[in-house]
RNA sequence: GGGAUCAUAGCUCAGCUGGGAGAGCAUCUGCCUUACAAGCAGGGGGUCAUAGGUUCGAGCCCUAUUGGUCCCACCA
């Protein structure tokens, strides 16, 4: 019994079945296997507080179509995958998730806390999995990793204490940046600037007079943005080469409400132009003067709780919020008389990319990663190529952040996450780096030591995702394998928190790259530009375009008309277009299974039959190329140039002209050769067709290369069509090509004429080449149904044909359409006469280019040639035109 | 302040190493032709931002300008 499609294609009906069809038959599956070459992705880890949105929709449709291209291909192609614990935003999930409790973190204490919290990732961890699974998405499901496995556990660990005995990572007092609401630091990457509108206060400070008394005439002026921070300034900085302050240097000058004397310290980051060029230095609470403050031995006073209140060292502020602290500094200076201005300003202002509270930089005890030695292999391996970065522009952003590279703090006070294996002796204090603690303190013999409370960044086990999930620190058979990858898909704005850290960590651990190529794509805008968030609320939820028109057609609308790192717009009508592409693909396919035999088993297996006609060549040929083509820039990663190019062949060539050019063999079965050979190059195109589309539709390919097969077996595990040589008729090509203008060309008179289809007419072709007739006649049948002729004739001359007929002109024949009283003369000359304009034209440019010596001389023979070529066909045109306007004008 | 990137049809965007400008949507005309009206056939619409330059030849390469977007740094 032959297999039916449906008569509607129906995405919802088809693509959870064939899923599961696929999981259970572990075709995502990959075992190593030492016969076969391995191709490996490693999945950018989603969160497992992440909801699926367009740009992980974007990113996994981008690695499914590689992943089962070169599956295809015959590759041993895995799919890694698994996902992010994402430390802050999880554990601002669970904070909230008790807030509604009304329980503080602090009240149920860690245990609890980290309790709750893997509750929730059993819980909702695997959200987002289910939804990439929706999008058709073929990773190696049984082998899913989660950041904080035992085995990636271990991986940050043993690196951890690698790196810390090699010194790459130590524990310092430094400026970092603190998140008041999150209580945390964060590294310089979360920071995000804003502008925002605030002020600048011009205050001044007395001098000290060298009797000791204040000055009440001297003053020395400056501004700030931040007047609360004058609480810890220690010192007052200017430039040394500034005449206007050379003899202050050394002086002091009387820190107003805190009675504290401040020195004037010279200091080259002091900019001369900018406002009076005096800067007031606050050492505990800006990076620069932190700096400034090491040079010349200052004091280092916090005046900020965690919280960004005003601390002890704050005096009568103590506990005010940093805010309400600065009305007050500013009234009461203003009551001093020391408030000199207020000027509107406009700067930026680091606030915490989670949250958006305005960072306070802060001296904390931290650990960092020291990166100047680390990063080098990771610029080497960039500038040497061994690192390709697609597109190539990428690597400019991704220098300016290895030269202007800073330490990466990576301490986080937090609970949810890797905490840092340092253990603090409870006795004297000493720093036990370890992976457990230790049974006796080196140093004072006690036996009671405290771990570090915090824990790593996020970021640090995502470092190490490549090689920790193949197994390592193990030396496992899958790591041999499959490292180092082939290709990272993700988004540039992950570059610096990701991409680099991934290499340089590769590369310190594993001596090797973790992959060898990046491929980076833009974001998913919505219609009109902006960036999809839930505070604008315009995202677009991929499950709803799923549901509405299907997986297929979501991933076609992401890849088409995308290129490589840049962004892209989503709306409705793009999907539309995709969904009935798929539809196209659907009746096309019904339509030749219509067609089969009963026994429903194709000719699809079998070689090519004796009888293949030009048409039939033609569209191998065609195949052929795309085939090329398509394989060749799915090499260069060109996705979306890839797909056009199936999409045109699918549609433009095969269905609108092919199809449509064999239903009269496939109507009439008399000619059993004919009607073989044409259902045999119908399907054997389809097949191929649906090949060359599977990485981008997998399910409509799958379901329709199984119906029509009656198999069960998947497309997926098929193989990628190759060119072939044998598949290449260019002669066929060139003869149909032929025929094609002269069907377009005799519609489009027709319906100048306003002539309708079910009027039919004879058709005469004229040509002096008898290989042009020859081709006519071959393909009489198509041509005449094709051009809505009731017959057509081939001669070498105009015996026989009315003077008034209608004639189409292609360059090496001339077609006569006699349609009696309905040609009006006058226009039929006047169109001739406006296709003559045009080829005079055509041939002045091509006569100027050949007549130049320059272009002769210099210029591709090729290129030459192909020119000489259109020549010829011109001027033939042209004379025809000349001749069938001097016989109707006569 | 440094850097990147974009400017192509009414809209959204492709255009790979330079060799006569493309798609989708929108629009206009005619078609319910037995795979598909989620369709078919045909049409209109672009001095490829501006000004120079290199070249036989520039949407593509170089320089400058204008306008937009983004990243980095952050000057108090």
């Amino acid at each position: 019994m032959k297999k039916e499609l449906a008569k509607t294609y129906d995405p919802q009906g088809l693509e959870e079945r064939l899923y599961s069809k696929w999981e259970e038959k572990k075709y995502f599956h990959a075992e190593v296997d030492e016969s076969k070459k391995p191709f490996t992705i490693v999945i950018p880890p989603p969160n497992i507080t992440g909801k699926l949105h367009m740009g992980h929709a974007l990113d996994n449709t981008m690695q499914d179509i590689l992943i089962r291209y070169k599956r295809m291909q015959g590759y041993n192609a895995l799919w890694q995958p698994g996902t992010d614990h994402a430390s802050i935003a999880t554990e601002v999930k669970i904070i909230d998730a008790l807030k509604a409790e009304g329980i503080n973190k602090n009240d149920i204490g860690r245990e609890k806390f980290l309790e709750r919290a893997w509750e929730w990732k059993k819980e909702y961890g695997g959200t987002i999995i289910q939804q990439l699974k929706k999008l058709g998405s073929s990773c190696d499901w049984d082998r899913e990793r989660f950041t904080m496995d035992e085995g990636c556990n271990k991986a940050v660990t043993k690196v951890f204490l690698k790196m810390h005995e090699k010194g790459y990572i130590y524990k310092g007092s430094r400026i970092v940046n603190w998140c008041p609401v999150c209580k945390t630091s964060i590294s310089d990457a979360e920071v995000e600037y804003e502008e925002q509108a605030g002020h600048l206060w011009h205050i001044k400070y007395p001098f000290i007079e060298d009797d000791g008394s204040i000055s009440t005439t001297r003053f020395i002026e400056f501004a700030t943005t931040r007047p609360e921070t004058m609480l810890g300034d220690t010192a007052v900085a200017v430039n040394p080469k500034d005449d206007r302050y050379k003899d202050y240097i050394g002086k002091k000058l009387l820190l107003p409400i805190v009675n504290r004397e401040l020195p004037i310290v010279a200091d080259e980051y002091v900019d001369m132009e900018f406002g009076t060029g005096v800067v007031k230095i606050t050492p505990a609470h800006d990076p620069n003067d932190f700096e400034v403050g090491k040079r010349h031995g200052l004091e280092e006073i916090n005046i900020l709780n965690d919280d960004a209140t005003i601390n002890k060292n704050g005096g009568e502020y103590e506990g005010l919020d940093r805010y309400e602290a600065r009305e007050r500094i500013v009234k009461k200076l203003d009551e001093m008389g020391l408030l000199v201005e207020i000027e509107d300003y406009s700067h930026n202002v680091g606030t915490h990319d989670r949250c958006h509270t305005t960072v306070e930089p802060m001296i904390k005890k931290q650990w960092f990663v020291k990166m100047d030695e680390l990063i080098k292999p990771a610029v080497k391996a960039v500038k040497d190529g061994e690192i390709k970065l697609i597109p190539p522009r990428m690597e400019k952003t991704y220098f300016n952040w290895t030269d202007n590279i800073r330490d990466w703090c990576i301490s986080r006070q937090l609970w949810w996450g890797h905490r840092i294996p340092a253990y603090y002796c409870d006795e004297c204090g000493e720093i036990v780096v370890a992976e457990e603690a230790p049974a006796v303190c080196p140093k004072c013999g006690c036996t009671h030591f405290t771990q570090d409370p915090d824990t790593l960044d996020t970021w640090f086990s995502s470092a190490l995702w490549p090689f920790e999930t193949l197994g390592w620190p193990e030396d496992t058979k899958e790591l041999k394998y499959f490292f180092p990858t082939d290709v990272l898909v993700t988004g540039y704005d992950i570059i610096f928190f990701w991409v680099i850290r991934m290499i340089f960590s590769s590369y310190e651990q594993m001596g090797q790259p973790p992959f060898k190529t990046v491929l980076f794509h833009g974001l998913v805008r919505d219609s009109q530009g902006r960036k999809m968030s839930k505070s604008l609320g315009n995202g677009i939820d991929p499950l709803d375009i799923i549901a509405n028109y299907g997986a297929d057609a979501l991933r076609l609308t992401l890849i088409t008309g995308n290129a490589p790192g840049n962004d892209m717009r989503f709306y409705n009508e793009r999907v539309e277009n995709s969904r009935n592409f798929a539809n196209k693909v659907w009746n096309a396919s019904r339509f030749i299974m219509m067609n089969m035999p009963e026994d429903g088993k194709s000719a699809i297996h079998q070689d090519a039959p004796a009888g293949l006609e030009p048409v039939d060549k033609w569209i191998i040929s065609k195949l052929n190329n795309t085939i090329k083509e398509v394989t060749d820039n799915m090499d260069h990663f060109e996705l979306g140039i890839a797909v056009q190019k199936v999409y045109d062949f699918i549609w433009d060539e095969f269905c609108d002209w092919y199809i449509e050019m064999v239903k009269p063999r496939l109507y009439n079965s008399d000619d059993k050769a004919s009607h073989e050979a044409a259902l045999w190059t119908l399907q054997t195109v389809l097949i191929n067709a649906l090949k060359l589309l599977h990485p981008y539709m997998p399910f409509i390919t799958e379901e329709i290369f199984c119906t029509m097969q009656d198999e069960e077996e998947s497309i997926m595990v098929s193989s990628w069509p190759v060119y072939k040589d044998e598949w290449n008729f260019e002669s066929d090509e060139k003869a149909i090509e032929m025929i094609k203008e002269a069907v377009r060309g005799i519609r489009n008179v027709r319906t100048q004429m306003n002539v309708a289809p079910s009027r039919k007419a004879k058709i005469f072709v004229v040509s002096d080449n008898k290989e042009v007739l020859d081709v006519f006649t071959t393909g009489k049948l198509f041509f005449e149904s094709l051009a809505y002729a009731s017959e057509s004739e081939c001669q070498s001359d105009k015996t026989g044909i009315a003077d008034d007929a209608v004639s189409v002109v292609i360059p090496q024949a001339t077609i006569y359409i006699p349609f009696a009283e309905l040609v009006d003369i006058s226009a039929e000359i006047e169109r001739l006469q406006k296709e003559k304009a045009r080829l005079e034209g055509e041939l002045k440019r091509s006569k100027n280019m050949l007549s130049n010596e320059k272009f002769l001389s210099k210029a591709p023979q090729a290129k030459i040639d192909e020119e000489k070529e259109k020549q010829k066909n011109y001027e033939q045109s042209y004379a025809q035109i000349e001749e069938r306007l001097s016989s109707l004008t006569k």
